[in-house]
Order: structure tokens, then sequence, then C-alpha cells
DNA sequence: ACAGTAATAGTAATCATTACTATTTAACAA
DNA sequence: TTGTTAAATAGTAATGATTACTATTACTGT
């Protein structure tokens, strides 16, 4: 993978934030200092970056893909009224049982509980 | 809700099998038997059931809405080589620090394994 | 500086899903 | 049983997120 500077730029909009954005949000966030960055660009950057494990996508439902520039094993919370995504540091223990099935190996874990956040309590 | 044949259909459908289908699957699934019936109608029956509670949406990130006839709560696993779902009948046990936080009020909770399947292995 | 090739910009295409509208049909009352 | 009414459907068009394509640009090693 060859150094470029838009993945640079793509890379630290998901990781100065934590808001939890989609491409959508991260082009719009670097379009107006960078007009000519190609919304292609943030797409295919977003899905390399993921690959190689800089970021962590979160898929919640809402039919788009979300980036988490934090890395470090945790859950999400997802808020059913204003869709807010909040970081739950909490690393849910799998049992041994499952770990060691023949039927699988699990590699990776994502956890997201819904609900209503304090501002959208019902 | 009034009572509709189709509904009935996708919901059979739905329940009849453990391979977790999307719409799309539903749709062909049934087509065949029932030439009429529209795609629409599977997937706007398919979210009113989701809605009810009868069915459950599964994110796996492959840009697809999969189906869970089984509502009784449990956690998938998603197969990284043929992107094939199973069942994992645990519940992940959550903190009460976590379930008795300010800041939200959690309802629900989805979780997802990602790994390689038996048949898969590297 | 140059060559080679990965990455980009800009645009077009794809695919899942939703919206729209005329028609059908479940449900209820006369 | 028939008539009425509104919810649901069929069929099609539109939307929106994402991917594909291609000529051009720009890293990186020589």
């Amino acid at each position: 993978m060859r150094y470029s500077h838009q993945r640079e730029l793509v890379l630290e909009a998901v990781k100065s934030v934590k808001t939890h954005p989609t491409a959508d949000m991260v082009y719009d966030s670097l379009h107006v200092e960078n007009p000519h960055l190609s919304l292609g660009t943030v797409y295919r950057n977003l899905a390399v970056l993921a690959m190689s494990g800089e970021i962590t996508p979160i898929y919640t439902g809402d039919n788009k893909v979300h980036y988490d520039g934090d890395t470090e094993p945790h859950c999400h919370f997802v808020c059913k009224g204003c869709s807010k995504i909040i970081d739950i540091f909490i690393t849910p223990q799998i049992p041994d049982e499952i770990l060691h099935k023949e039927e699988f190996k699990i590699e990776d874990e994502k956890t997201i509980f819904y609900g209503r956040c304090r501002e959208c309590a019902v």
C-alpha cells in the first residue's frame, strides 16, 4: 500500500472525531478544504483502512456504514430516536464452549445496543 | 394491522428456514408459487413484521438486511468466506453499571461474531 | 530526472430499498 | 349478502449508498 495524501486526510478525519461518521460525512468534512477530493476516493480509502485494521466499520442498520477511529475492542449504543452512536467500553466475554467449537472459528466480535439516549427518552 | 395472505406467506417463509434470508431471497422463494407477489410487498411486510417483533433483522455488513424467524434472544456468527450466518444460542451478560447508566437506556442488544466456518477454514 | 504502477478525480453504473398510484381486498355494518 | 371504507397490493418509477470505470496524477525505487 502506497502513501497518499487523501488517505491520510480520511484517516485523520475518522480518528479525530467521536461521532462515528459515514463516508458522506467524512467527505463533507474534508471537501471544503480539499475541493478536488472525490467521494469515490473517500469510499475506497475507508474500505482500505478498515481492511488494514486502522478503523472499524459499524453496521447499525441505518443502511449506511459508519466508521470508528478507535480500534480498541468495545461496543456501541445506538439511539432509536436520534440515531446517535455512543461508545461503550466493555468487551463481552465469549464462553469457551463457543470459542472452541469445531463448526467455526471466531476472529472478531461486534455488539450493538439499541435504546434511547437521555435526550430522546420517552 | 389487517390480515393479508401475502404477509402470512412472508412470515412463514422466514420462520420456516434457518438461513436468515434477505428480502430478495424471500421473494425468490415465494415468487414461483405466487407469481403476482410483488417485491415491494415483501420489503414492506418484512419491515412491518420486524417492527411488530415477529422477526428480527440482522445487519451483517453485507449491505443487505437479513431476517431471523427465531425471536428468542441469541447471537450470530458470520463466515468471512461464504457469508453464511449461523445461530449461536448464548445471550451476553450486560454489566449492571451499563444497564443503569443515566446517559441512555438499553432496550435491545445484537451481537455478531465474525470468522471462518469449518468449510472455509484457511 | 525517469519509469512503472498504484491512487485519484470525475463520472457513470449498480444494487438494495423506498415511494407512488391505480387497483384489490379484508373487515365491518346495514 | 351486499355495500362501504380504508388498508394492503402490484407494478413501476425513483432514491440513495456504494462500486466500477478510465484517463490522468503522483508516489517510490532506480
